[in-house]
DNA sequence: GTCTATAATTTGATAGAC
DNA sequence: GTCTATCAAATTATAGAC
């Protein structure tokens, strides 16, 4: 069957040069802006051509969230094994808000703009039954878990409550960044890492170590700490 | 003037029909829905009809943004008052996520579309030279300086850092449920609560009545606290 | 599989009559 | 001030030749 092989092959490949098309079209001028004509322009072929890959230019879109979210998801690997749980979901999040910030278009189509298509990304990379969204909660959720396990986090605090809180944080300082860029800004690690210590907050707790220093807010009276914070922006 | 005053008040009628049907639209149907035809429709007059009261669709969006925003800061308005900074702040923001939750066009358009658009909100609501946007920031900003004026939260807070931060969580919490509405989710109070604890966390200091238990976390042994948190979304 | 050609819409915006 | 009529440009999607 070498034949009916080479052809599906050859088929997959102009798939692909379909959805590289796509892809440069929408990280350079956004969603908005991605139309067939214009991908088979890129591509040159016929508009009519696009049709025989794909439904429609919502399933291309579909395709293109599927894969930017693996994208996501690997530029986040290097970090899951770290051991202690505070830093990994640190490490997790800086990650996060980098890969946002450094592939805006990216981001914003798979979840700043139709629901559908977020849920399209977790369906697609189903692992063990379930979707890729649930597996990516469950990470946090877990590393939560350990936390509070090891005394870390107030026993009240619900690791679901908070993965969901923890996440629309994080959401947010990327979605700022994207579509809000009003203020005169403070850089955007000394955000990431003030949210991270407020959520995180003082992790120094069984390392040992005391590496991560206890700027903690008070609860009766003033601490001495003083640590002014220069940070670089991404 | 008689007849000068009328005319121009006449014209001012028409310009307020023409916002009054492009918000209905934006508010049924989203931004994206918005044309002048549908408009023109709507009000029963020519598409040509448009052009003598705004320029064009971007002038029409971005008098939107300026109401909506207008909005908001109204529905925010009777929370200003409230004496304790740490309550003032709680009130403040609860209030921002429901307007975003009960408006979701209107907030999606002003602060999730063209970043010109929030812009054009801010500088419309001028006050004392200063734009809008500068105003809620220091509004916010200068609470939580109360707060580090009491020992409420730690010297080591940079308030600019943490309006920016907050902001993002709640910005982010309404982003979130308006386009990735994909786990089953936490009541919406919830997470607020739990974001809104975490950041301005144990605040019973210097009240007296410690009317706000202090759910706070850890930072070397457990504490004894346990408190369910039944809530209802919006 | 691929193309040409085109249908069928929808869009923002304007010229000129009244 | 308002309308009719229309332009010029997009868009998605398909029919049918090759």
């Amino acid at each position: 069957m070498g034949i009916a092989e080479r052809k599906t092959r050859e088929k997959q490949v102009l798939r692909e040069r379909i959805l590289d098309a796509s892809r440069r079209i929408v990280m350079r001028e956004g969603f908005a802006a991605l139309s067939m004509r214009k991908i088979a322009d890129a591509i040159e072929y016929s508009p009519a051509t696009l049709y025989l890959h794909f439904e429609n230019r919502d399933e291309i879109a579909r395709a293109l969230c599927m894969e930017g979210y693996a994208q996501l998801l690997e530029s986040l690997k290097p970090h899951l094994s770290i051991a202690d749980p505070a830093e990994r979901l640190k490490a997790i999040w800086r990650a996060y808000v980098a890969f946002g910030v450094e592939h805006p278009q990216t981001y914003r189509l798979v979840f700043m703009e139709d629901p559908t298509y977020v849920g399209a990304a977790f369906e697609s990379a189903a692992q063990d039954g379930d979707d890729a969204g649930e597996a990516a909660f469950r990470l946090v959720a877990d590393a939560l878990d350990e936390m509070k396990a090891q005394g870390r986090l107030p026993a009240s605090a619900d690791s679901n409550v908070w993965t969901e809180a923890l996440w629309a944080t994080m959401h947010g300082i990327v979605a700022l960044r994207l579509t809000c860029p009003v203020f005169p800004r403070t850089p955007l690690d000394t955000v990431v890492d003030a949210a991270l210590d407020a959520w995180l907050g003082d992790c120094s707790a069984h390392t040992g170590k005391a590496a991560t220093p206890p700027r903690k807010r008070v609860t009766r009276a003033a601490p001495p700490a003083k640590k002014a914070k220069p940070s670089s922006s991404s």
